[in-house]
RNA sequence: GCCGAAGUGGUGGAAUUGGCAGACGCGCUGGACUCAAAAUCCAGUGGGGCUUAAACCCCGUGCGGGUUCGACUCCCGCCUUCGGCACCA
């Protein structure tokens, strides 16, 4: 027997199964076909992780077994190559996006193959590619055209000495990541797409897909649908009314102020009126400099001014009420102004304790001077003169109708999703294809002149107007108005990294049409994807985005479905030894090219499976990938024992049958590890018994292939079997076979085992207590007692409750 | 802070979803082979008690309560860790 050698054997597999294009999709359409879908890598400058194969490996199994079942398919990969990491390098060192993103390509490239993975390396694509991102702009421009694309002022990350925009990743602190500068909210003109249009179709649709259940959890807080109340707030005295949003109108009469977020546009329409502006433009400057998150953090000190000059009128009570500013409204909820009810709401209770504002208890039970009284589900109403005595349901119902009823507010739902800020200051994303025209506004880029291609630049960072880097190159951004004619400007801004991903499972099933994003037909055949599996960190953003604008295309007829994913399954992340995430700085990283090379790539897909619960996060081990290895060199040295035989040996049938039915059901339900279990333990029966049949050999094989594909089709081919394994069928179990004659049965006497009893399958309760009279120790616990109950569960357990 | 998830031996994890907790792997201990080591093979391995041994008994799934004949699993209240929070991908 040759010894075990992965590396020559690996690289023989991979060179045949690429010349022989086995894993290629078949454009056979009359075959029934399976679409499963990894998120494509962001091909970063450090290369593959160890976190990459992961995830990959599970759907190569899925996607290999699929094909031994007879489907036709599709397991493609690409690159999503946009976004600032790879920016940021190019401005670092010099040199052109392009030319870093094709060597990390190239790069991720040979690392995936090593890894023996089944993609469809034919149907590759890049979202940089301007065949591919033609269609990214092409896709714009119809939500443009559909209204669904609109331009609003919004803040931006701004350091204000390197006056540059910045991510939110890059602000640590309040500060610039690179130059430790101050970093401020500046407001910008922004292209904006309207996700919230389809807010209602994103959650409702959410029951017709297969999806993990946390995620459609995930995805409908973030939506965050809320039904309540639109109320108006005259100001007194004047012709303008605050508009608030409230799922609790009942706490009306509770209402003793208002807040409103510092940006609020009426404090510039008022400026007039208000005494203490100067003190207000400077909490404003203050608060520009947090971010959301920090300013809504429950925690922390309540800061706020009273707008002196202007008050407001509570419509149920007709009562003047002062409005104050502070950090914790802000403009992208709701309307940006609050009523606030300091007996029933912690936040509002603890401002108005700080600056001593009037507490009023309307909901009867909790003690108001001491803490605010939210849990008000079953309450009763009090010191609410129109609907005293009413169960906060009720209530609810009586006050929405009398302000409805006299035009003081309508019944509204609200939506935490906000629309989608669609614009970068950065060179390496998509163009947007509009042009500015002073005579005819904002004019869209004809279809026939796409793709808008990224111009040759000196200079990536960008501007210290903060417009991107695009807006220097006047030849560029100069170009004639498609409409007038008339000298116009190109927009400047990109578009985000998400926009080349929101539809890229489309490109794949049609790769390199130029006439449409994919025909008709491909998409009729191919679409939905049937399984995709990701990152549950994508859960809120990519995945909703990518729904959005399937939800689109759909309606515009392009796509035949109105969801782009049966099902959606997530991995968890692999960690260092040391149980912290991988990370240079922490100095944890493996590389997986080092264990390929020492222990071969089946070693690695087979660790990565075995490692423990798929979807949850677990610290990688050396060790573990030893033993890993040392689990497939005594797969190899199985055909020591194999003899010759075209059935399953009879000692092992029921065991194998078992194997089968275990093993086909894991590898479609994330359970890899126990899986692989069920082969070790399987080899183990295979030792201990002395000798295999080719029949057993081979059913072992097959069920191995899909995580050690290498291994098990060199073994195939040694053994002399017909043709090669990837041809060859997922084998089956026969239920009979599983069946156990005899089973042991544990008996509990008040819920505590005390012995066992054999019996034969079909046994019940009546054979089950003449066997447990046969144990001394079982009767030892009934003596002197009574039997007040016996429970027998068929095939489970027997217990018998004695006093 | 808000939303979501998880806590089981020395260790990664299993447990037919309410029915014998610890499958399988790692590590460790002992043995075989070897001049020796590595590799490999065999045996043992949650803690404690009792015993020559087996049998047997008690405790044990983050913490505190509860439901049930029976709880890792269900309910209530805590603690800790992880993912996301809209310009990282």
């Amino acid at each position: 027997m040759k010894e075990y050698n992965p590396r020559e054997i690996e690289r023989k597999w991979q060179r045949i199964w690429e010349e022989k294009k086995v894993f290629e999709a078949s454009e056979d359409q009359s075959k029934k076909k399976f679409y499963a879908l990894i998120e494509f890598p962001y091909p970063s400058g450090e290369g593959l992780h160890v976190g990459h194969p992961r995830p990959y490996t599970a759907l190569d199994i899925v996607a290999r077994k699929r094909r031994l079942e007879g489907y036709n398919v599709l397991f493609p990969i690409g690159w999503d190559a946009f976004g600032l990491p790879t920016e940021n390098y190019a401005i670092k060192n010099k040199i052109h996006p392009r030319i870093v993103t094709d060597q990390n390509v190239k790069r991720f490239k040979e690392q995936l193959k090593s890894i023996g993975f089944s993609f469809n390396w034919d149907r590759e694509i890049n979202t940089t590619d301007p065949k591919y991102y033609k269609w990214t702009q092409w896709i714009f421009l119809k939500l443009y055209e559909k209204g669904l694309a609109y331009k609003k002022e919004m803040p931006i990350n701004w350091c204000t000495s390197c006056k540059v925009g910045l991510a939110n990743e890059e602000v640590v602190g309040g500060k610039c990541e690179r130059c430790g500068g101050e970093v401020v909210r500046k407001v910008k003109n922004q292209w904006m797409l309207k996700i919230t249009e389809y807010a209602d179709r994103l959650i409702d649709d959410l029951e017709t897909v297969d999806y993990v259940e946390k995620i459609k959890i995930q995805q409908i807080n973030w939506i965050g649908r809320s039904e309540g109340m639109e109320v108006e707030f005259k100001i007194a005295g004047k012709e303008d009314s605050l508009t608030v949003f409230t799922t609790r109108p009942d706490t009306l009469y509770g209402v003793t102020y208002m807040v409103i977020a510092p940006e609020h546009p009426l404090i510039e329409k008022y400026k007039d009126s208000i005494q203490n502006i100067d003190e207000i433009y400077e909490y404003r400057e203050y608060v520009s400099k947090k971010s959301d998150f920090e300013r809504t953090e429950l925690s922390k000190e309540k800061t706020g001014v009273e707008i002196k000059g202007i008050k407001a009128i509570n419509p149920v009570n007709k009562k003047e009420i002062p409005i104050w500013i502070s950090d914790y409204v802000l403009m992208s909820y709701g309307t940006g102004a609050i009523m606030a009810v300091p007996g029933h709401d912690t936040r509002d209770w603890e401002f108005a304790k700080k600056f001593n504002l009037p507490i009023i208890e309307v909901v009867k039970g909790g003690d108001v001077e001491k803490e605010a009284y939210t849990d008000t589900e079953d309450g009763i109403l009090v010191n609410s003169e129109l609907i005293n005595g009413l169960r906060v349901k009720d209530a609810i119902k009586k006050i929405s109708d009398w302000l409805e009823e006299n035009g003081l507010g309508k019944r509204a739902v609200n939506y935490k999703l906000r629309d989608w800020v669609f614009s970068r200051q950065r060179y390496w994303g998509e163009p947007i294809p509009m042009i500015y025209c002073e005579k005819c506004g904002w004019v869209p880029v004809p279809e026939e002149d796409l793709p808008v291609e990224l111009p040759e630049v000196e200079n990536y960072e960008p501007t210290d107007t903060g417009e991107s880097p695009l807006a220097n190159i006047t030849e560029w951004v100069e170009v004639d108005c498609p409409k007038c004619g008339a000298k116009a400007r190109r927009e400047t801004d990109t578009m985000p990294q998400w926009a080349g991903s929101s539809w890229y499972y489309l490109r794949y099933t049609d790769p390199h049409n130029d006439k449409e994003l994919a025909s008709k037909e491909a998409l009729e055949y191919w679409t939905p994807v049937d399984w995709y599996n990701g990152g549950m960190e994508h859960t809120t953003l990519h995945l909703l985005y990518s729904r959005f604008w399937h939800k689109f295309l759909y309606d515009l007829g392009i796509v035949p479905t109105s969801e782009p994913y049966k099902k959606r399954t997530s991995h968890g992340m692999i960690l260092g030894e040391n149980n912290e995430k991988m990370s240079k700085s922490r100095g944890n990283v493996v590389n997986p090219d080092d264990i390929v090379n020492e222990y071969g790539a089946d070693t690695l897909r087979t660790y990565e499976m075995f490692i423990g619960d798929f979807e949850k996060s677990v610290p990688w081990s050396e060790n573990g990938v030893k033993g890993c290895r040392r689990f497939l060199d005594r797969v190899w040295r199985l055909q020591d024992i194999v003899v010759d035989g075209d059935e399953y040996t009879k000692e092992l049938e029921s065991k194998i049958h078992k194997t089968i039915k275990k093993v086909s059901e894991d590898y479609e339900s994330l359970k890899y590890n126990t899986a692989i279990a069920a082969l070790m333990a399987l080899l183990n029966d295979f030792n201990d018994h002395g000798k295999i049949t080719k029949a057993d050999f081979k059913t072992y094989l097959i069920l191995l292939n899909p995580v050690a594909p290498h291994i098990t089709e060199e073994l195939w081919e040694i053994m002399g079997f017909e043709g090669m394994l990837n041809e060859s069928t997922w084998p089956k179990y026969e239920q009979e076979k599983i069946k156990d004659d005899v089973i042991e049965m544990p008996v509990q006497v008040n819920g505590k085992v005390r012995g066992t009893i054999v019996l034969n399958a079909d046994d019940g309760q009546d054979q089950a207590r003449e066997k447990a009279k046969e144990n001394q120790n079982i009767m030892k616990y009934l003596a002197g007692k009574t039997i007040v109950k016996e429970i027998f569960v068929k095939g489970k357990i027997y217990n018998i409750v004695v006093k």
